[in-house]
DNA sequence: GATGCCATGTATCTGTTAGAAATATCTGGC
DNA sequence: GCCAGATATTTCTAACAGATACATGGCATC
């Protein structure tokens, strides 16, 4: 699966929900998705053109002139199940707090200590961020069948937020003492 | 700090610890970085013409014909120290699995479920390996002023898989039960 | 009801990047 | 000598992020 491929299940994933303009649907992708994916403008109207040329979206006239409502067709959600089956592909990885502290002799132990306070900071802000996600949408979206599926992509950041500030405590454990 | 200057610090970081054919900066990367970051060729050549230009590294004659060995300058390990106190820059999420998750009532559930399993042992084995490579750097670095550093890294590896696995089991009993 | 601001909406451009492919060159085994 | 495989360089393509330019409509406020 290439990369655009992704980029065609996040639009027509976001699809399946209701018809949406490209504007809309970067503002969906952003504050829907936004935890775990991100599409920038130069990949949606590109993704989109493919897939009305292969009849997997139809377009509509919009509200206002110039505008188009994106439809997924039927073939677009046998295509989307396609996709989702497709094997997942990891991105390279770039952690640049992690390239820091690896060479953290260089850049210094107290620099090192600040980076790694940051990272605890910012961990926990996510946590709480997540947690008030959680319990906000299991309210809102509780007794839905997308629920359970929703949950688990937050759940997973709230894990992965709880692992980043327990890993900076230890680290800044090590680190302390002499200089 | 632009994408580019992080290549920088991949490339003059990897030559503080000594000098280097742009061939083997690209395996050193890969196998001592490779957890938490990776360069392509396409980046690592362009790059290290670029500090060249400025006089970050030097070019060596190097073993055969037509090959360079790069050596860090003075002034490239002032750049280094320079970038590296740069905030630091996070790249855009893209999680394909948690993509493919989130629109889980149309994939199903029993595919889900597989694929939470996959998850999981991909990261139960990634933390043996982390553990392997932790218990083997201990011996043959433990008393080098890179190794707190080092371990660090490691030790972020550990931490996000055991995450990881903990967040696909609580998934998992969650989703269990009837289809 | 004129004006200006802001959200909505479309489209494209630039530079960055990954990954692969094409091309040499060297080394060791046979 | 010659082949396989490791080393090494260079280039190409498509994906990609982010910015920018531009147009449209709603609505607040004077």
């Amino acid at each position: 699966m290439s990369r655009s491929s992704q980029t065609q299940v996040a639009v027509l994933g976001a699809l399946t929900v209701e018809p949406m303009t490209a504007y809309a649907l970067r503002e969906a992708i952003r504050d829907v998705l936004g935890h775990f994916w991100s599409e920038s403008f130069g990949q949606i109207y590109p993704t989109l053109q493919a897939l009305e040329d292969e009849g997997h979206v139809r377009r509509q006239e919009g509200a206002r002139a110039r505008s188009s409502v994106f439809v997924i067709t039927p073939s677009g959600t046998a295509r989307l199940i396609e996709l989702l089956n497709e094997p997942v592909q990891e991105n390279p990885p770039r952690n640049g707090l992690l390239l820091r502290l690896f060479f953290g002799r260089v850049l210094g132990r107290e620099r090192c200590r600040e980076l790694l306070r940051g990272a605890k900071n910012a961990a926990e802000a996510q946590r709480a961020e997540y947690e008030q996600l959680l319990a906000h949408l299991a309210v809102a979206e509780g007794d839905t069948p997308d629920w359970p599926y929703i949950r688990m992509t937050i759940l997973a950041g709230i894990h992965h937020a709880r692992a980043a500030a327990a890993w900076a405590d230890e680290c800044l454990d090590t680190l302390q003492g002499e200089p």
